[in-house]
DNA sequence: TTGAAAGCGCTAACAT
DNA sequence: ATGTTAGCGCTTTCAA
């Protein structure tokens, strides 16, 4: 930010600051003993109304806000899930948010959200740093993870769900979809749909296990009919329309025997399909295209792109409930594994006319 | 979800379910007392290397993971900081949180995240568990709170960073743009350009205060030209470019005669877009278009939606740095407001050929 | 139904 | 450079 565009000024102090507030003001100032305030506050035990509304009402004049760091140190109880993931600005994540929201607000858990990037070090700083809370649980992205975070969340004695993928070893519970399996049925539809000439677009797979094992799948489920992958292109960073369109121009100068075009995600794949009509190229006649997530934004262009459900929501609200199932700290449904359908969505884009 | 499409099955259980160890499991493995062992853990004062390597390596070898509870219980400091918003759907608030994150990574504090769907109970429900861990500081979006809202947040002698808007009374300090004046700027550009029936697509802006104050910022500078907004749309829920489509058809519908519409976000601004362009109407020529966030994506399309940056990641980091400065416990900065410059972006479509 | 005492795991403050 | 002591603000446990 540079110093021309902002305008600082100074707002008078409203704010009184004085110590924070304890249990023991609310005793005193209700009468009460402050085990008895604590019981009201928690509605535990047996109280008498008329204790009780004196004790609320001392409470609220007060405004006092009792102090989760003594509670939870008190009773090693902490209402708090982990949630760890690898971006915000990737749609997929604040998806499967809302799921673990929807499930979590009827309960007395609360999550707590860490970002780590794509970084397995930052993913290890991130859930270091959260279990240090000792948080009721931890829902985690993926299967791949630094030695160290694997034996910290073995060590953490707390549920444990990765979420997202089911194609691997887990550590405690899971929650996902088989990305192989994803990647393998939509090759064998496109290979249905008499498409043969057939190219791959994607971010650089290093990093990112799920979209290398949907392109595992594809490939291998392909060589099964005899068929190569004629060419790929790969990108570094965040997804764009902008981005799916240049990839499209690049690749299809390259080879422009292509007759269908796969690509890692929705919001690339749309950028493609507004390059291919405006390069007046016939969808999907001509040539066909995929995306993977099943994003709802797809809805808006004139042609329903394909693609495949990832099933977001329903991830966060599995991976929740079982988080909220064992926060009594049973061990039932322990190593739980929810392997959900990837439900695949023709579309307009990958049908011959 | 219905059961027929999820597999379930149970892993062997692999976690080892133990006490958590303590500063005292470090303390007797290496030989040093609890206070020399919470030292090297903090990198505070002064410890020799020898010993220093000695703890570091029990620590490590017993896979320790410090207690923040007991800690920030008997420092009272704790290094989270209260981000309070109404969506992560939103693709702004994302964004938010990147400017965030950005700054705090620099710092000891770390974000958790509260979301309120955009509701005031909600909002002073998610306040008051946040602050009952004593956070070193609170960012929430918005100058519209429940009474009681302000109240605790007066009362919690914390630095408090309203963001998103300046267009109101703040409680302490306020980081944002003048929705009412970026209302004001577009329609001064939408007259200049020659434009004169103007149509207004957005939100039922009963919650969303800062549509409400674009709006009227928009339809007052009209006022001034004597120019009347022509007809209005509005839409419930979530905005997407399936919804832009639809309520740009049915303005258009109505109100044939409209030559620009202004749309309260760019989601619904480029639905609105691809509607006009597939109707084969002369995008800006005939009809103008106008959106707001300044979104990424708009690149993508064919043409580029005229919008208005809204300075979403500067926002993030300059309200992190405020609290990260005031983080010491210092007062000063107190009440600091920042108002940046909303970035007016003609795009293609704010201009008649 | 209410209260008193002990202590959760750590760190501040003060020794040594 | 290292150790000792006394809490932080609650809840658990036991007593009344």
């Amino acid at each position: 930010m540079s110093g021309d565009d902002k305008v600082i000024s100074i707002n008078k102090n409203t704010g009184t600051a004085k110590r924070p507030l304890t249990l023991k003001d609310v005793s005193i100032a209700s009468g009460v003993s402050e085990m008895t305030v604590s019981r009201v506050l928690r509605n535990r035990g047996d109280v008498s109304d008329a204790t009780r509304a004196k004790v609320l009402k001392a409470a609220k004049s007060l405004g006092y806000v009792p102090n989760k760091i003594a509670g939870a140190l008190a009773s090693s109880r902490v209402n708090l899930v982990a949630v760890i993931i690898p971006s915000l600005s990737n749609m997929v994540f604040p998806d499967v948010m809302t799921g673990i929201s929807e499930v979590l607000d009827d309960s007395p858990l609360q999550p707590v959200v860490g970002v780590t990037n794509y970084s397995p070090e930052r993913e290890e700083q991130v859930l270091f740093e959260m279990l240090s809370w000792r948080p009721s649980g931890v829902i985690l992205a993926g299967l791949e993870h630094s030695d160290a975070s694997v034996a910290m969340l073995k060590s953490a004695s707390v549920p444990v769900v990765e979420i997202m993928d089911t194609d691997g070893e887990a550590i405690d519970a899971v929650v996902g979809i088989s990305h192989r399996r994803a990647g393998r049925e939509m090759a064998r539809q496109i290979v249905k749909m008499g498409y043969r000439q057939i190219g791959f677009l994607g971010t650089k797979m290093s990093m990112d296990h799920r979209a290398r094992k949907r392109f595992e799948g594809f490939t291998e489920a392909l060589a099964r009919e005899g068929i190569e992958v004629v060419d790929q292109e790969f990108y570094d960073g965040g997804s764009s329309l902008a981005k799916g369109r240049e990839m499209s121009a690049r690749i299809l100068e390259r080879s422009p025997e292509l007759d269908f075009l796969y690509y890692s995600n929705d919001m690339i794949a749309a950028g493609g399909l507004l390059h291919l009509q405006e390069s007046g190229i016939d969808v999907p006649g001509q040539i066909g295209l995929a995306g993977f997530n099943g994003s709802e934004f797809l809805e808006g262009f004139s042609l329903q792109v394909a693609t495949m459900d990832a099933a977001r929501r329903d991830i966060g609200r599995e991976a929740a409930r079982i988080i909220a199932e064992r926060s009594d700290g049973s061990l039932q449904g322990t190593g739980q594994k929810i392997e959900l359908e990837p439900r695949l969505q023709m579309g307009d884009t990958l049908r011959r006319r």
